[in-house]
DNA sequence: AAATTATATTGAAACGTTTCCAAACCTATG
DNA sequence: CATAGGTTTGGAAACGTTTCAATATAATTT
């Protein structure tokens, strides 16, 4: 069942038929409605490799996805290709590990689908700078900050990170705690960097030392990663009661990690995690968090996109508002 | 940069560098190795809408999963997206609602996107009767059993969830719990249908009559609905000692609801969930749980799958063995 | 060296659309 | 009633591939 056949069938020309499908002017009443009756009839679907041959134009946006083991990317993803069922665009998407370089592989990925808009989730300057500006089609980093990257065609939209931090790490120092653990961070990840600045800005403003801050532990966004730096510290010789932890995936650990230790939480320490996944809601005890927008995010970053593939709308950098959700796993001393 | 471009460089016709991108046979040493040096140098990618539109097959899988508040399946769609991303295959996800019938919703797509294959997280037999046997193309049920539906394309790969529902609720009663409470299950889904069956058959084993059957609260599988359903559960006059969720993301909400009521697990109540969610084993008390091999159930659908695609293997109707993972939430009364 | 066979290459049609130009058809105006 | 202007339609080229029949070339056999 082609184009064609359509044409035969209500006497028209193939010519007509496509202009009654592609909702062109200058067609009668008639022949729409006859052509319109026939393609309902015979269910027929245009054929998407044809038009796409003539039109040079996919309308495929594919969506690189930075890291494989983190609980937010999938739920975010989800989202997004919610957003895209909306719309007429056919959202592909692409996981590319944590060592892998996302851009390059975006770049391939893009020539290969013709795609005409990017998203990317978590990637990293580093990557950026080396290949991004070979990619011309409009693309979002969702979930970190380009604002100050220098690229033409990428928007971004992201929580302030550092300030995020900052904030978390400041709710502890008010709630008396001094010395506070840093948990998580991978070397040249963004939001590792930005939030472990958080960290430190927060302590200085409360007039702590450089010598004085509180130690740092590194790992990956994932439970494992936050049980074992948490049982490192636990073995280390400064007392902490106070732990920001960059994930609450790893604030979760932590806290796992903390009650094997026959510690409680917040009795015997006091944790803070950063995300606001929906199971901090129902952990024991309820997890407090900066919660970021991520339904905001994403939403904000498909809109960007489109507005830009459609309106020619200019980059955007942008910031969605953090709350911090004070639940049960922080406890004034 | 098209396949005409190369062949007027090396010289060559466009027939023989179509065969060298194809690895077709009869085509000489010297021509291959002209033609590809000219290809790499060139970066040259084939124009897939050029090329579908001859051999009018797609490379396209489509997966199609219904219910969106589940925290189960994104990692699985992720640990999908993983496997294909190793083939020539595209992988386009679309999401459908709770209620929608997503046979009729994958059937658009599947002649929409001209896919080849069909993968179906979480679909019910209702829907299936309705509309299945006009899906001409290779389908596998994702996490549900259909070997008894009849339908000729289908193949499905899951775990026996009435097996696996009567090895939690009979350790419940093991353990000396008499009455147990099921927590969880919304009509038409067959899931639910099956773990519910489990929980009945285990209780008649144990000689239990269906009028000392523990009380039942359904609810979708998520948090809150967890939460919402123990609540009611707390408030009725029975008292309980074991319940058993149909969903670890119940089971969890369950816990929190329990614990907000001033109550504790195992102390007061044991609770066993089913899924076996990563968070599970780091949640405090951390979840004894059926898991099913999610990453195994996953990886075999698409072996399956294209299997049949390439090989013609038969339709199968598998099911991967769970676990009883004995952690913390049970307790011997 | 000629005849036969196997191998390598070419040329052209076909796939299902879109799009542009020209032709045909209206309708209103002078 | 002829003409202009606009609207509607048809026809054909073009998009970048694959594929197959036909041809050219090389290898093998006699």
């Amino acid at each position: 069942m082609t184009i064609k056949d359509i044409a035969k069938e209500t006497g028209y020309s193939i010519g007509t038929v496509s202009r009654v499908l592609n909702n062109h002017p200058n067609v009668s009443e008639k022949a729409r409605k006859t052509i319109m009756e026939a393609v309902d009839r015979h269910g027929f679907i245009l054929n998407v490799s044809a038009k796409n041959l003539k039109t040079v134009q996919s309308e495929n946006i594919i969506i690189v996805v930075k890291g494989t083991f983190n609980e937010l990317f999938p739920v975010m993803v989800q989202r997004i290709q919610m957003y895209f069922r909306e719309t007429r665009y056919t959202l592909i998407t692409e996981y590319v590990d944590e060592e892998a370089d996302e851009v390059t592989r975006a770049r391939q990925v893009c020539l290969e689908k013709k795609a005409i808009g990017l998203l990317i989730l978590g990637g990293n300057k580093e990557n950026f700078k080396k290949g991004f500006d070979r990619i011309k089609i409009p693309a979002v980093l969702v979930t970190n900050h380009a604002g100050d990257w220098g690229f033409e065609n990428l928007s971004s939209v992201s929580t302030d990170d550092t300030e995020g931090a900052r904030k978390a790490v400041e709710f502890l120092l008010e709630n008396g705690h001094r010395n506070v653990a840093l948990l998580g961070g991978t070397v040249g990840s963004d939001t590792s960097t930005q939030r472990r600045l958080g960290w430190e800005k927060a302590q200085e403003d409360f007039g702590i030392k450089k010598e004085d801050f509180g130690p740092q532990v590194g790992g990956r966004y994932s439970f494992e990663a936050g049980y074992e730096a948490m049982k490192k510290l636990l073995k280390g010789d400064k007392k902490i009661t106070g732990v920001f932890a960059l994930a609450d995936v790893m604030a979760i650990g932590a806290i796992s990690a903390i009650s094997d230790a026959g510690l409680s939480v917040p009795e015997d320490i006091s944790v803070i995690g950063y995300d606001g996944i929906p199971i901090g809601a129902y952990f024991c005890p309820k997890l407090t968090t900066i919660r970021q927008s991520i339904d905001r995010i994403c939403d904000r970053s498909c809109e960007i996109l489109i507005d830009r593939l459609e309106n020619e709308g200019k980059t955007r950098h942008e910031f969605i508002p953090f709350t911090l959700d004070e639940r049960q796993s922080v406890k004034k001393i």
